[in-house]
This record gives structure tokens, C-alpha cells and sequence, in this order.
DNA sequence: CGGAAGTCGTTAAAGATTTCACATACTTCA
DNA sequence: TGAAGTATGTGAAATCTTTAACGACTTCCG
């Protein structure tokens, strides 16, 4: 069950779901085969990176041909657990939580939000984007075995929210808030932090310009 | 003017915004001085990392004292530009791009999002968060100079308001939907793809088990 | 069938980033 | 003033990531 797939760097792991979500495209198109080449120009990742990505989970091309969609779509299907839905708590019904609410992850995801939360009453008790909004008192009892959180409440209320998820038993958390919470080193915390995106963006723009020659990329 | 900053490692510019934020705050509290160690609490970056990201500036600290706060917030001040705003254009007025225009990025921050476009006919006119929302077609006509977009139209729509972005004469694009755009070489594009983020979460909680001794990290 | 073209999987090199560890120099306090 | 303590800045090592290059095998087509 368990096979050796631990040591896949993290590097390739997070562009998986990127892989993923273009080859269900290429596959709803009716395309039967694919090559690195075609894919690096769709995702925007060098043809090598992504031949060495897919070469950590063993061949799964043919050479001369290339990659047969249905099977590597049906191979990431596995290796990303698709069949099995993770369910995902959302904390903060604002814009931004409002926002994913209404983001069908589900389709093309594992994933599905399953509950929030939120201080406001006026928003207790409505459903937003077919999800039911609780209120923030009542998250220890309501959370279930959820073990995943959006968090997208005001940053001033982030670190304590933080810790009455951990205590909740929650393994991790998308951070949505400027706010760098502290949580034990067993729950993993990933920051995404639209200000600082914006500033590193203009930054960029400033200090490394571009060439005609180079190339755009990513992050 | 123009020091040498151009190798700074494209890792630590990315950390850069962070710093200042956190100076900002620092400097809001009153505190005259900082170390590296304690900075590393705070943004969840190990300390090393820290002080070689400060030392390509040269060296900004003081040994057995450690930084004083005001003069490296005034130095970041500088280096990332913070004098002069940046102005950013937002496309799409969905959830996401509501949830933008009612975020305060000025405040710490030295982008201000100067104007808004959708297609939708009952929110043209209108304003949100202080910002006026003008109809898409007009996006050549009013976009002026600006030279920072920020995306958050559906991803259908995404590479045909890019291409009226490019054409328009951006520099920059901040992608928030799950289409990787194709823009010129002299264009950035950064992506930031929700429902990946979160399919990545997901996927390094099942494959890469935190241990009790592991340090939660960033990204 | 045979040769040309195509594409993978991988080795090796290059490049980027993080981390260690410590000499050095400053601060503090008696 | 001097000793003890503190925290920087950085050389060197370790680690991680990307990219180039190419042998090997497939497919394609005449």
C-alpha cells in the first residue's frame, strides 16, 4: 500500500496538482496522448522538470510516444488520493472566506468544504455557496473529524482561532491572514499572503525586469 | 541611486515584504531594537536565513546588540520602494476581487488599487471599498499607465484579459485564477492558485508526516 | 522492412537556497 | 576598566532544485 513515495521532493510535490487538474482537462477533451513538451507549454513548467517529476514515481511514459493520458490521469488519481474527499473546515464568512465558498473545489479536487464558521450572527445559520455557517462558539463541537482549515478571519483573531483548532485536533491549516500563527510542530501551516504577494510582485517588477529573452515564470 | 542590489537571491526578495511588515509592527510597539533570533519567531524564518537575507544589503546590524529597529525599517523603507504607492488595476469584482478592494494594502504596504473592471452591467459604476468599478471594455481606455494588474476574473476569461492587459502595456500580473496565462517574455505573471494550494496542503499532510520534532514551515 | 523522427528516463552538471558554526566585535554591568 | 555575555556576518558545507544532454527505445511512414 505504502509505496516509496516519501522522498519526492517538495518541489515536485506541489506542482502535482497542477499536472492533475491540466491532464483531467486534456482528458475531458478527449486528447489520448501527451508529451512533455505539450504539457510544459500548457503549465508553464520546463519539459524537463516535468519528465524528472514524473520519473520519481517510476516510468510512466513510453518513449517515442510519450505520456498516455488516461493512464497517468488514473496514476495521479491514486497518487493524489482523488478518491477519497477531504473534508475542509473554512473559519472567516468575509469576502475572501465568501469567496471560497463559492469555489467548486470539489470538481477537479479532493476536496470539499464542509462547514464554516464565523462570529457575525447575522450570517449564523444561512448557507453560503450550499455550506452551512456555524457559529465560531460552537467549533469545537461541530468540527468533527475535520482535519483541515481555511483560515480567513481578521488577522487579529488568527492566533487564537489557531489554538482552539489545534486543540480541536486539526492537522493543518491555510493561513490566509497576515498574521504568522504559532502552532505545535506536528500541524503544518501553510501561509498565503495576498499583501505580501502584491508587494513581492511590484518588487519584482523593479529589480529583475525582464528580457525579451527570458521567460515568465511562477512564484 | 541605482546600488547594487540586482543579485539578491530571488528567495530573499520574496521574504522581503515580510520583514518590513514585521519592522512595521516592531516599530508601531515602540521597540528600538530586534535580533535576528527574535525575528525569527515572529515570521517563522530560521534566523541564519535572516541574517544572510539582511547581510546582501550590507551590513545592517550591530554584533552582541543586534538591529535597531527604526534604521532597518527605514532602510527596508527605501529598498522596497515603500516612498512612492504603486498604483494596480483589479479585474473582476467576484467574491475575491471584493475581498481585495476591501483590504487595506496601503496601510504597511505601498500599492493602492486605483480602479476596478468587470463585465457584470449592475456593478459598473458602483464602488467598493472606495475603489470605482468601470466596465471591462473600457479596460484600454481608463487603465492609463498603470502597470500592475491584479486578476480575478473567471478562468475562461483569463488569457483574453490578459491579452488586453499585454496590449494595454502591463508589466505585471498577479493571476488568481487556475488558468496559466501565456503573456510576452517582458511580462511577470505570478500565479496563485487557490484550489492547488489547498490540494498541495492536503497532499504534504498524507505524504510528509510531520514529526513532533519537525519545525512547521512556510509555503 | 528499414530508416528518420520523436520522446522518454536518467546521469551528471549547474545553480540556488538553507543551515552550520564560529571568529569577531559590540554591549553590559560590576 | 575588564570580564562575561550576546548576536552579527560569513566561509564552508549541506541540501534541494533546475537544466542540459543524450542513449535507448518507439512510432511513423514510405
Amino acid at each position: 500500500m505504502d509505496i516509496e513515495q516519501t522522498k519526492i521532493p517538495q518541489a515536485t510535490a506541489k506542482r502535482l496538482p497542477l499536472y492533475y487538474r491540466f491532464l483531467n482537462n486534456l482528458h475531458t477533451q478527449g486528447k489520448l496522448r501527451v508529451s512533455s513538451k505539450e504539457l510544459s507549454d500548457a503549465v508553464k513548467v520546463d519539459s524537463a522538470t516535468i519528465r524528472r517529476d514524473f520519473s520519481y514515481f517510476g516510468a510512466l511514459g513510453k518513449k517515442g510516444y510519450g505520456y498516455n493520458v488516461e493512464y497517468l490521469l488514473s496514476f495521479f488519481r491514486k497518487t493524489l488520493d482523488q478518491d477519497e474527499t477531504t473534508r475542509v473546515a473554512l473559519i472567516g464568512v468575509g469576502n475572501l472566506g465568501t469567496a471560497f465558498l463559492n469555489y467548486n473545489f470539489t470538481k477537479n479536487n479532493n476536496t470539499k468544504i464542509e462547514i464554516a464558521f464565523d462570529a457575525n450572527e447575522e450570517r449564523i445559520g444561512s448557507e453560503v455557496g450550499g455550506v452551512g455557517v456555524e457559529h465560531i462558539d460552537d467549533l469545537e463541537e461541530k468540527l468533527g473529524d475535520i482535519s483541515v482549515a481555511i483560515l480567513t478571519v481578521p488577522s487579529s483573531a488568527a492566533q487564537g482561532i489557531a489554538d482552539r483548532l489545534v486543540k480541536a485536533g486539526i492537522s493543518g491549516i491555510l493561513n490566509f491572514t497576515p498574521a504568522r500563527i504559532s502552532v505545535p510542530s506536528n500541524v503544518r501551516v501553510h501561509h498565503i499572503d495576498l499583501a505580501i504577494e502584491l508587494q513581492a510582485l511590484v518588487y519584482f517588477l523593479k529589480h529583475y525586469p525582464l528580457n525579451e529573452d527570458d521567460v515568465e515564470e511562477d512564484q
